[in-house]
DNA sequence: CATGGACAACTGCTATAGCAGCTGGCAGGG
DNA sequence: CCCTGCCAGCTGCTATAGCAGTTGTCCATG
């Protein structure tokens, strides 16, 4: 009965949602907060009644883990959580700079004339918060930017990976300090200069201005070393 | 019981892969085939005793496609079969050319002086082949060449993906003609050009060349139309 | 004829039970 | 003391049963 060991809690009936969505969820979190440390093994059964449920969804969850790389299971064996030391998350930065450089791109080509407008609704909130220095809307505001850049691609794949790596976003976030102090001008000049890109439909040039602001946010967050990282 | 209908033999005990792992690849196939057609619902019971298996790999399997984009599911509602026009098998190629890129970006800074010379191994025999115009063992070391590559940059997200990438490029390969006759001779400098790069350790060149080598095959396979994509 | 409501037949989803394989320790023979 | 084989206790994995929503049909009612 080594449960009571387990770093995680009941799941509460927060929201409508399935429980293996949830189970995914709260191991995914867990995994990117550290509360479930690299290496250590994760059994289906004490994870299911750790979290009050039954094993299937537990499995379901760590079957989708598995394919976002972040637990390995041996057959029969165990399933254990990945390692994902600094390096490995630089990696990851440098693979969602790519990615959401091809949502640019994407979206440079299809996106419809009214989600420009509304990322440029964004962008001005973006304005009036850089010089408020609200970090807590802005949060809010990038976030939103990127969902309706990347679900104007209307492409799942794409959508899916971006929403697991930014998990792994989370995790440099935490490892690193909070959220950047004094690099929301360079941002927001950033996010200014992709919109362009996107209104001159450009695909080259969104991907290019994109992926240049997901590095160099990576870089001042910490998450990767040098500037000459990636071209 | 429609369950006659379904076009899915039930699966043979072919190897000791896990019936979840086989229900995914195996409904994968079918996708990406045809046989599935966009639109279908995919019932996990009906889908079960077509298989001549339970529920629960069935719904294992579908969950992960889910994840691929593939399908996609309404709760309590049903599953269908995710649509994959040309368009956006184009789109995902793009993707695919991305993330190799990054791939031959990190092997060119990681990868092991052996698996260096393993590559070297398989480009000479990719040389033969192709002066002995042998376009199956090409395909072959031509999988072997990536799959290293992949490999050596120890990202589990990156292999993974790339792995449910792949399964498209089957589809798109299927959906024009066979293997490509005549670009042999250029797939082949492609790929020394490639292992150069990944012996200079020069990232940047490595992912420029693997990123357009992938564009390129594409582009003669059809899947991708104008040969200004992508940058 | 139109309309509304109940019922049957689905669906995805969850829980329980039990299988087969692997591991580690403990006892018994060398 | 060391080695070998057995055995209990794990593990992931699969099957069965049943839950709870959704949908479509069919009959009764206005």
């Amino acid at each position: 009965m080594s449960a009571r060991a387990i770093p995680v809690e009941p799941l509460a009936e927060e929201e409508t949602l399935s429980l293996g969505e949830r189970a995914y969820r709260r191991l995914r979190d867990g995994i990117v907060q550290g509360t479930l440390r690299p290496g250590s093994r994760i059994s289906e059964r004490s994870m299911a009644n750790a979290l009050g449920i039954s094993a299937q969804p537990v499995r379901e969850a760590l079957r989708r883990l598995e394919q976002d790389g972040m637990v390995v299971t041996l057959p029969r064996r165990g399933t254990v959580v990945a390692e994902i030391g600094p390096e490995r998350l630089a990696e990851l930065g440098r693979i969602r700079a790519a990615l959401e450089g091809v949502a640019a791109a994407l979206a440079a080509e299809r996106m419809a004339g009214e989600d420009l407008a509304e990322l440029a609704r964004i962008v001005r909130g973006m304005r009036t918060a850089t010089a408020a220095a609200d970090t807590e809307a802005l949060a809010e505001l990038n976030e939103r930017f990127h969902a309706i850049l990347q679900g104007a691609t209307g492409n799942l794949f794409l959508v899916k990976s971006l929403e697991a790596l930014r998990a792994y976003d989370d995790l440099g976030r935490l490892r690193a300090l909070g959220s950047t102090p004094k690099d929301m001008p360079k941002a927001l000049r950033e996010h200014v200069s992709i919109l362009a890109a996107l209104k001159a439909r450009d695909p080259a040039l969104a991907e290019a201005r994109m992926r240049h602001h997901v590095l160099r946010s990576l870089t001042t967050n910490g998450v990767l070393a040098a500037p000459r990282q990636g071209r």
